[in-house]
DNA sequence: TGTCCCTACTTGTTCCTACATGTTCTACTA
DNA sequence: TAGTAGAACATGTAGGAACAAGTAGGGACA
């Protein structure tokens, strides 16, 4: 299966940008002269640079031909652990309290979040994690049973989700999609994690995946807002993971 | 000046998502018979669905057809940009309220975060940010007064911070640390944003500096957490310290 | 009943042409 | 010499055509 002309004339064009053949402000040739060179019509030079342009790479002015961004800076590098692990390396002692671990069956949100069929095996495992011994958070965690039979006989009080899951079934998470929002602590959560009302959480939803794209998990969280912020490196970058202010994207599961 | 066609169709089809006539999840007619409705080619209305797929509000599917998106997760082009950069991007319309702009003096705070002598001059520009409109956040953002001499000059309701940094002083942010909380909104807040109480917000504290490591602005935020949601990507692929939870780091400048 | 295949339909890719619009530089003109 | 008209060239927009590739559904067949 080869690539598009298009996506194999980007790729090209992409490598000389990041070798350095093509410098920043560097202008590209032009249009005609591309088609002339790649042997191809003009559209598919445009379209393999508007992909360019999309992610940042190159700019077109009208009239006066296409350059390389001048400011493209190296990806961003972030590294992605579980909660325990995170804790770990900041030196706080981790506990968890298993509200529920079970068997449900996908509801329709769930069936499109973890790509499995409506109505498959769901792992659910809902957890109150400690820190330093004090409530700090509440996570719900959903994995498609179909790869992880058996996962519930492990005792995640003790035991890392993530540990379970790279050594015994050889799941490794390489990338997650995250969204970060503020809500107030609903009643139950509240109390869980012993707060008054009206105190602010961090509402997070990550979904994450293997190196393949194959979704490990799906997991919600709310932590305790005057105990945790989230700290994150930007880069410039036009190409790379990057954060971006996103507004109303949310549906699905809600706090029962 | 009249829009180009691609574009008008475009926002012909983006006004039927916002009004609701699209559902989300619900399909577009099919590429050949909005060719016909608009009485305009093919390649028209392609471009025209590129640019709405480009800004996430509509998926393509091959052999399918196109459908209105409805993902938890939307693609997005992920730059470190200024806000009206990112909800431009997003094709909002962005405004700008000056609640305040002056120079002050740095306290042992602004000094230590700025890198400037105590007591050294300072940009403060303190702003109500409007998408679509309505009020969506407040934000605070402090700039060394020493490389941009005569800022204030411009009327940053209409023009964008980031713009003239670049454009006038040739400052250019490259990366930022930015660290993500939740509050309840103060009065003060929540009576600017329109709020009430208790409303949650989004907490964004920001440091961006160039390349070369200078400190360009701090910036302190609240966004309306029913409006908006931080959105990242990780990536378990490399060493250095990404997105990480942190206990409570912050100190410094408090809501006034 | 279950499988396979064919067909109809949809989007994806690639080619073509034509004209519009914006920029730059040159050469002519006043 | 200064100013301008215009050539040359760049990207932007618009339309047409053809074939590739993927999906869904119906129908034939085992």
């Amino acid at each position: 299966m080869t690539k598009a002309l298009y996506q194999q004339i980007a790729d090209s064009i992409l490598e000389q940008i990041q070798t350095g053949a093509l410098e920043p402000g560097a202008r590209l040739p032009s249009e005609h002269d591309l088609s002339e060179q790649h042997g191809v019509g003009r559209n598919t030079i445009r379209h393999a640079l508007s992909e360019l342009a999309a992610k940042g790479y190159v700019e077109s002015v009208q009239g006066v031909g296409t350059f390389v961004t001048e400011t493209l800076f190296p990806k961003t590098v972030e590294f992605l652990y579980g909660f325990s692990q995170e804790m770990a390396q900041r030196g706080k002692t981790v506990g968890s309290q298993i509200l529920e671990a079970k068997i449900i069956t996908a509801d329709p949100f769930l069936a499109r979040i973890l790509r499995v069929q409506l109505g498959a095996e769901v792992v659910f495992l809902n957890r109150l994690r400690l820190v330093d011994g004090k409530p700090a958070a509440i996570e719900r965690a959903y994995l498609p049973h179909n790869f992880c039979h058996g996962i519930l006989e492990h005792d995640f009080s003790k035991e890392s989700l993530y540990d379970v899951l790279a050594a015994r079934f050889n799941m490794k998470p390489d990338h997650a999609e995250q969204e970060i929002g503020a809500e107030i602590a609903t009643p139950q959560v509240a109390e869980l994690m012993d707060l008054e009302y009206p105190a602010p959480v961090l509402v997070i939803r990550r979904e994450t995946r293997t190196a393949e794209g194959r979704v490990i998990e799906y997991v919600e969280s709310e932590f305790r807002a005057d105990r945790f912020r989230f700290y994150t490196n930007l880069k410039a970058t036009a190409s790379s993971p990057g954060a971006v202010f996103q507004r109303f994207p949310i549906e699905g599961l809600q706090e029962s």
